[in-house]
This record gives structure tokens, sequence and C-alpha cells, in this order.
DNA sequence: GGTGACATGTAACGTGTTACATGATTTC
DNA sequence: GAAATCATGTAACACGTTACATGTCACC
């Protein structure tokens, strides 16, 4: 639901080919975001009949398919990205995309994601009261089976996981604020 | 792709009903794992074709579709748990099929996880130190401007997400090699 | 008798994945 | 001149999502 939005930031880093585009999923943009060409190159044909990039092809007219064409986003893709940040509501489960609104902030400019991340750190906050709930309830005996032990694992991951985004959020909130920086 | 095993897990934890496993995968199991109704529908479906598991419909035998149908795992998709648990070669990337793994651990009894846990704590570390290479050679500097601090605070989340799982990750290996407790 | 929860399903659609396919350019 | 990489695409399939559809049961 977000790809073609995280091919559009990716443009507006850099514009680039499909094939380029492949290869930045598959390092840096990849840690936390995939797609395969064929995604790429389905999205791509998309944006351009949308208005939203525009295509230019390299090297000599006659080449035929194999020239490298280059998409770059135009002013509507930008806004396109910008109304997508705003009015798309995340959950704490898709951190990724939330991932996506900062690198598009920092292509982009503020766009305001501070209320959002209050939001989401809100509902952190409840998901780990729920699972400390869990921890209380299920796992405070003294002795645990070995089947026990590994479904406190499974509830540890979780509250691990709460936890640390909290604290990162907490941090990123200050920089996501001040935008005046 | 890992759905029905999902389902299997939770069939073998309790025999349900396509409802009922709706709600515990909205509740408990959804904490991790999402799945609609109507892709267990489907699935349960596959499943009593394939002879995975069984289904005993409840109640008067008139009373048509609305009629709960319990279903309960077969011996061979109890086989075939085992079979996925141990063939199935999962990445860093894939947490969350690892948690579905320790839960089937946790139902079944050992599977022998130990190895492939070893094997994402090395791919996990391997992983946190390109993130610390990249952490060095971009975000070194004194003062870092709004988008290069965003930027970071990315890839910071990278870090923070490895260096939380490698400490469960680490916890956890005495709990899985320890097939006798 | 109406509302909400229980209970199961079908149909259509969109996206992601895998396989297939082609040709140009670079490097050894 | 062979192999690897660059570069773009089509086709088929599987899966997840959303909308639609139906009927029961319990409670007020």
């Amino acid at each position: 639901m977000s790809t073609p939005h995280a091919i559009l930031i990716a443009l507006l880093e850099k514009p680039s080919s499909g094939y380029d585009l492949a290869r930045r999923f598959d390092r840096a943009i990849g840690y936390f975001w995939q797609a395969t060409h064929q995604q790429i190159y389905r999205e791509l044909g998309r944006m351009v009949s949308a208005g939203w990039v525009a295509v230019v092809e390299e090297g000599e007219e006659g080449a035929a398919a194999s020239r490298k064409k280059i998409y770059r986003v135009l002013p509507v893709g930008r806004e396109e990205v910008m109304r997508w940040a705003r009015d798309t509501r995340l959950s704490v489960d898709d951190r990724n995309v939330f991932l996506l609104k900062l690198r598009a902030d920092a292509v982009i400019g503020p766009l305001g994601l501070g209320e959002e991340l209050r939001r989401l750190i809100d509902e952190a906050r409840a998901r780990l009261e729920t699972y400390r709930e869990i921890e209380r309830r299920d796992f405070g005996a003294a002795h645990l089976t070995r089947a026990q032990q590994l479904q406190y694992a499974i509830l540890k991951a979780g509250i691990h996981t709460q936890t640390t985004w909290l604290a990162w959020a907490e941090e990123l909130r200050e920089i996501v604020d001040d935008e005046a920086a």
C-alpha cells in the first residue's frame, strides 16, 4: 500500500532508473523496505500515467527498450507524498511506514509528523502496559516449565520491542518537533 | 507463506472453530501474527483437503451452515509443522516467523531450533556491524542538519532493533538448547 | 421484535512473488 | 567471444484485503 510512496521518496532523494531503484532497494532502503524490480517497474508505469513522475530516456533515440530511463518526481507527485504523509493514519505495527515518512520529512522538509509520533507513543505505551499485565498474570511463578519459558520469551520479545521503540521515539520527538533547525 | 502453519500451531494449542481462531488471532496471537477470518476459513478448507486437520460439526445434524465446526490437527498436520520448523530457513527479518516456531516448540516439544537461532544471531551481528559502519562513516560529524538527524534516527531504529533482538536471542539460547528441561 | 454477538462462507480485487524473456554493455 | 552485469519488461500465480451475503442465538 505504501510501495509507490516509497518509490516516490527514493526518487525525490535522487532521480533514478528502475534498475537503479531496484539496487537501492536492495541496499540501504532495503534494510527496512523491500521491493522487487517487477514491483518497481509496475509502479513506475502507473505513476507516469498518473502524472506523478516524468521519464527521460537517456542516450540515443534509436536503441529501443534497453536504454536507460531516468525517472524524476513532478510537483504533483511531491504533493501526493505530502498528502500521504499527512492523511495516512498509522499504528505502532507500521513502524517501517513511519520510517518512510521520516525519510520523506528529511527530503521534503517538515511535514508535521510530531502529532502522529505522539499518538504512536501513546499507543505503544498502552500496548506495553497490556504486555506487562500478561507478564504479571501468567509468568509470575517461581518455576516455569520449558513451554512456559518459551511463551514468556515470546512475550518478552514484544515487551523489548515496545520498550526500545519508545526510547527511540522519545528521542526522535525533539528532532521532529524542532521545525526551525 | 506461514499462515497455514500459524493456524496449525494455534489449533495444536487448542482445537477451535474458524470463528474462535479469528478471535484468537485478534487477541494474543495477533500481537505478532495477523490473519483475517477469510484467510482462516480458506486455509482451514485447504488443510482439511490436505488431510492436515479434521473437522467435527457440533450440535444437531440438520442446522446447516451456521453450526459450529471444531477443527483439530491430525498427526499428518503435526508432522507438517515439524517439517516446516526444521526445513524453513529464516532470516533476521523474519523475526515473527521465528516467534511462530518458538510457539510450535512450546506446544509440540523441542524442535531443535538452537542451530537456527545461532545462525540468526550471527546474521543480526553482521547486520548490526554494517549499521555501525554507516554510523561512523555518515554521522560522525559534530553538527548535523535536521535532515541528517532524521536519517540518523532511521539508522538508529535499525541499530536499536538489532541490539535489542540480540540481547533477547542470547537469553533465549539457554532455554532453546536445554532440551531436557 | 430488534439489536448485537456468534458463525460461516463467496466474490472481486490489488499487491507481491516467481518465472520467463529479451537485448545491450562491459570485462576478461 | 564468453560471461557477468546492466536494463527493461510480460505473464501467471499466490496471497491478503475488502465487500458482500446469509443465518443463528441470546438478551433486552
